[in-house]
DNA sequence: TGGGTGACCATAG
DNA sequence: ACTATGGCCACCC
């Protein structure tokens, strides 16, 4: 049984966007729900990334925090420190579950893929 | 059909 | 500074 096409398109906008997310650089489930419109909010952002490891593509989730910074999917992960290792490992730095200079290395869809 | 839940966000007091 | 509440909307009983 195939999901409803609103569904699916959602889903896949939101993979979409994470992969477009440059190497080095994390947004917010929120900027992306914006980016997406109507039928779009963060929440479900957040859901459509735990979907995410379902999907046979790697998606970089790691890449997604919410507005503040914070690591809060990483206990989503295949470990609670692998979201923390890949960041690192792209040059951001994190401290406590928290992001450093998370302003400099927040990537906007709406400002940078000129909404 | 409807209530509970969630990797969230914004506002109010 | 903190907690409480509502909104958001797909998913799972």
């Amino acid at each position: 049984m195939k999901l409803s096409e609103k569904n699916k398109h959602f889903f896949d906008n939101v993979y979409e966007v994470a992969h477009l997310i440059p190497k080095g650089r994390v947004t917010s489930y929120g900027a992306i729900a914006k980016y997406l419109g109507t039928g779009s909010s963060a929440r479900m952002v957040g859901w459509a990334m735990n979907g995410s490891f379902s999907k046979k593509e790697p998606v970089p989730a790691h890449r997604v925090v919410n507005r503040n910074g914070q690591l809060t999917g990483k206990n989503h992960f295949a470990t609670p420190y692998q979201m923390q290792e890949l960041l690192e490992a792209e040059g951001i730095k994190v401290a406590d579950d928290q992001i450093i200079d998370f302003e400099k290395v927040f990537w906007d869809p709406m400002r940078e893929l000129g909404f």
